[in-house]
Formats: structure tokens, sequence, C-alpha cells
RNA sequence: GUGGGCGUAGCUCAGUUGGUUAGAGCGUCGGUUUGUGGUACCGAAGGUCGGGGGUUCGAGACCCCUCGUCCACCCCA
């Protein structure tokens, strides 16, 4: 027989991390629909010229994407993120701006696994478009601030920057590759390759050696033009006015081409992999237009969960939620009593448990004391033939007999008295 | 894609310079007399030592290939 394992990159969420993911989401959706914000579904594969617009000096585009002729000779790909899907959701079906959405859900890039990232991993994330009212970016950055307080983290860095309309960053990336060219030297074989792929994505570099160089570079606030100058200095007044920490990090360029004027990333600093970003986004203003719609500004940003959730544990918050029992049903005379007493349970809204294939009394109740059950109703021959069940509280272990056709009410009302 | 570490029971790991029937802890299941959990004690199940080739009288240990995994670069969430 042959045997198999998830493909590389992949894996199994296994309960109880699921339900945590889960929670997580539903976390994620309270907060921002507060805010206005309404859920989207988007494919989880689309035309491959959808995620092309992401721009060809892109890693996520040119070397990781999952991309593939279907049976119809149609060149797909699966998303390696959302933006362009809900963009090019925009430019198909025209929606009233101002258009702010949210969604979740799985993304795919071909890449060497590693800690806090796989080949499909999962995001949650919000795009508002129709707007370039530098106050909405502040909105969307403090929506992101607001989840990742919510879960309880504390150790989050905000880095924002702006990368300036296209004209000045056609400028800046001219500049930083005279710089760099004239110090090429000091570069290591593979920035001068990235060197002439794209100049910006040589800032990112983290090899030691570069360090020096990179620092000296020239800073992309020289070259804003007064609008984007002015846009970014209103979002950090904006931001000022929320009482939100941030840090300026003029070396802030982010992966994806289509960024324009405001960019932001958080750092977790409670992790210690090299993947400390659990989040990032920025404007993306003519990327709508790019897919085939009108004009039009965006701003969004993505969180990652694998890393979010990673930063959770390294900080010790957001736990597991629980998945205990009400109560447990044990049952020695065949399985029956507990196949309905479970049921009428369960009708009445309590999480109810039991045991399976007639194990001993002394396992059932092992079984019952492993589910979290606050209580244990048994059945035994005795009970069952005097038309009452024993009702055992796992807390404290009182029990008392109550009688068979009433013990649902009884523990329902205990349990209701606990929580409340 | 490049480089490095690691692959032994469900999980975490031992396994001495290659030498008989491969071990532990946890977990699982059962038991410690009559129908009662958390503790303790006893016992059991569970592994073609990632896969394939090679060296050897003999390989879980050594060599080669391969797959997987982890980490770094890269990239990004």
């Amino acid at each position: 027989m042959p045997s198999f394992q998830t493909t590389p990159g992949t894996r199994d969420i296994l309960p109880p991390d699921a339900v945590r993911w889960r929670s997580f989401v539903e976390e994620f959706d309270a907060i921002v629909s507060l805010a206005g914000f309404q859920h989207i579904v988007v494919p989880m594969f689309e035309d491959l010229g959808v995620f092309q617009r992401l721009g060809d000096a892109t890693d996520v585009v040119t070397k990781e994407m999952y991309d593939f002729v279907d049976k119809g000779g149609r060149h797909v790909a699966l998303r390696p993120e959302q933006t362009a899907g809900v963009c090019r959701s925009f430019a198909q079906h025209r929606p009233l701006p101002p258009w702010k959405v949210w969604y979740s859900g799985p993304n795919f890039r071909y890449e060497r696994a590693q800690h806090g990232r796989y080949r499909q991993f999962d995001q949650v994330g919000v795009e508002a478009l129709g707007s370039d009212d530098p106050l909405l970016d502040v909105e969307v950055i403090a929506l992101a601030v607001d989840f990742f307080q919510k879960l309880g983290l504390r150790n989050v860095v905000l880095n924002i920057n702006s990368l300036g309309d296209s004209g000045d960053r056609a400028r800046y990336v001219e500049a930083l590759s005279q710089y760099f060219q004239a110090r090429i030297g000091e570069l290591s074989p593979e920035s001068v390759a990235t060197l002439e792929r794209n100049p910006l994505r040589v800032l990112d570099s983290k090899r030691d050696s570069e360090q020096a160089v990179v620092a000296q570079a020239p800073f992309i606030s020289g070259f804003l033009s007064d609008e984007a100058a002015s846009h970014f200095a209103q979002v950090k007044q904006g931001l000022d006015a929320l009482g939100i920490a941030y840090v300026v990090n003029e070396r802030l360029v982010r992966g994806l081409d289509y960024y324009c004027r405001t960019t932001f990333e958080f750092q977790s600093t409670a992790l210690e992999s090299a993947q400390t970003a659990v989040g990032g986004g920025g404007r993306y203003d003519g990327l709508v237009e790019d897919l085939g719609g009108p004009a039009t500004p965006g701003i969004g940003f993505a969180i990652g969960l694998d890393r979010t959730l990673l930063a959770c544990d390294a900080e010790q918050v957001f736990p597991h939620p629980s998945t205990k029992a009400d109560v447990f049903v044990i049952d020695t005379t065949g399985g029956l009593q507990a196949l309905q007493l479970c049921q009428q349970f369960r009708t009445a809204g309590f999480a109810s448990e039991r045991a399976y294939g007639g194990r001993a009394m002394k396992a059932q109740m092992k079984a019952a004391d492993k589910s979290g059950a606050t209580y244990a109703v048994i059945i035994g021959t005795d009970e069952l033939s005097q038309g009452v069940a024993t009702v055992k509280s796992m807390v404290d272990g009182y029990q008392e007999e109550i009688p068979l056709d009433s013990v649902v009410e009884h523990v329902a009302a205990q349990l209701r008295k606990v929580s409340s």
C-alpha cells in the first residue's frame, strides 16, 4: 500500500489549532465589520494575467507562481495574495465607491518552506477602493492595530513609509541605481542581480556585509512630490491623532510593485526567526486601472495567520478556545441511554459527549474526565431498572440520583447556574 | 533556486569505536475482586530505524543517491 503525506510547504491544521484559526478570523471579522468592511470571497485561482499585474519585477509573480493550463487551455494561477483578485472584482462589477471589503483564506506561493512561511498560507485582510483620502489610510492602519491589540499582542511595531507617486518612484529608482552602481564592489553577487531587476529590493538585503552600503543609500523622502509628501504628512498626523505609535522606515519598500504612496508593515519583535513581518499593506492607486477598470485609488493590508499566531504563542496571548463538554453520559447498559440522553442535551444546547464501544465503567469515567465535562450522567443497570440516572459533579464529586425523565432539565439548570 | 542541520514507536528522544530477539518517557488500551475520573502500581499493543543502492561475515550506525523536514539566504504575510 502506498503511503502519503502532505506535499512540501503544506500541512494539516489539526484540532485544536484549526479551532483557534477559526476564532482568529472571527475576531478579525468583528473588528473590521464595525468599520463598515463587508466580507468578500474571490476565487482561489484566476487568469494568470490578473496576478502578472502585481509587477513583473516581483518574485511573487516571476518565480513563485503556481500557474498551470487547465483543460480548456486557459492559463490560470493560484492566487499568491488577494489584493489583485479584489481589484479585478471591482473592475468587473463596478460597485459604488468607496468599496470596503475584507477577506480571509489561503494563498499560494512556490517557495521553500520555513518557520512561518508555507506554500499554502492563510491571510486575513481588507481593501478599501475609491478614495485617496489620507485619513482612509489611517483608518485602515488603525484596523490592523486594533486587531493586534484585540489578540493581546503588545510587541508589534508599525513601520511606515511613502513610496511617492509613480514619477517620484521612477526618479528615486534611478538615483538608487546610480548609487549602487557606483559602489557595486560592495554588493554581493545576489544583490548585483537584484539591482538589475529592481534596485528598490536591494534595500531589503539582510546580508551583514552590505548593511553599510544600504545604510548610506539615498532616501525616498528626498524624491517625493509635493502632493505625495503632503499625503504622507497627513497620514502621520492622523496616526498621531489616534495615538498610534509608528516608526518611519525609509528602507521599507515592500515586495509588490503596485504599491505607491503609503506603505506599512507590522513587525513582531517577539519572533526570533527571519519571518517577523506579521502583516503589511499600502496604497495601490493604479492597480484597478491596470486590470481594466476605471482609475480608482485603493489601500489595504493583509495579515498572515501563521506568523501572527506564532507571535501570539511567543507572547503567550490568544490561547486556544476551550472545547470542553458540558456533560458526559456514561452508559453501561449497552449505549442506547447515552445515545438518547446526548441527543436531548444537544437539543437543549449543551455540549454532550459519551464513550463508544461499550467500555467499562472506569474507562468511561476516565473519558468523562478527559472531556472536561462539568457533569457526568451515569446510567447502569441499577439506574435503568429504577428509572433514574446518577448525576455526578466532576468538580467536587458530589452525586445524586435524579428521575430519568427530568435529568436533562436538572443538569441543564445546574449548568446554567454555573455559567451565570 | 543556493547553502547547512536533521530523519529511530502517535509525540519527545536514547541507541556506546558497525555485533545476538531495537529501548525509555509521555500518550493509548487493559488490569489492581463486586458499578465511579484526576494519584500510584502492574501489564499490553504499537517500529520493514524515511526510501533505494553499496561496503561488510554482520549496518539503525559507514558511503552514494533520493525523498522529506528544519534553519539561513532569497522573498514576503
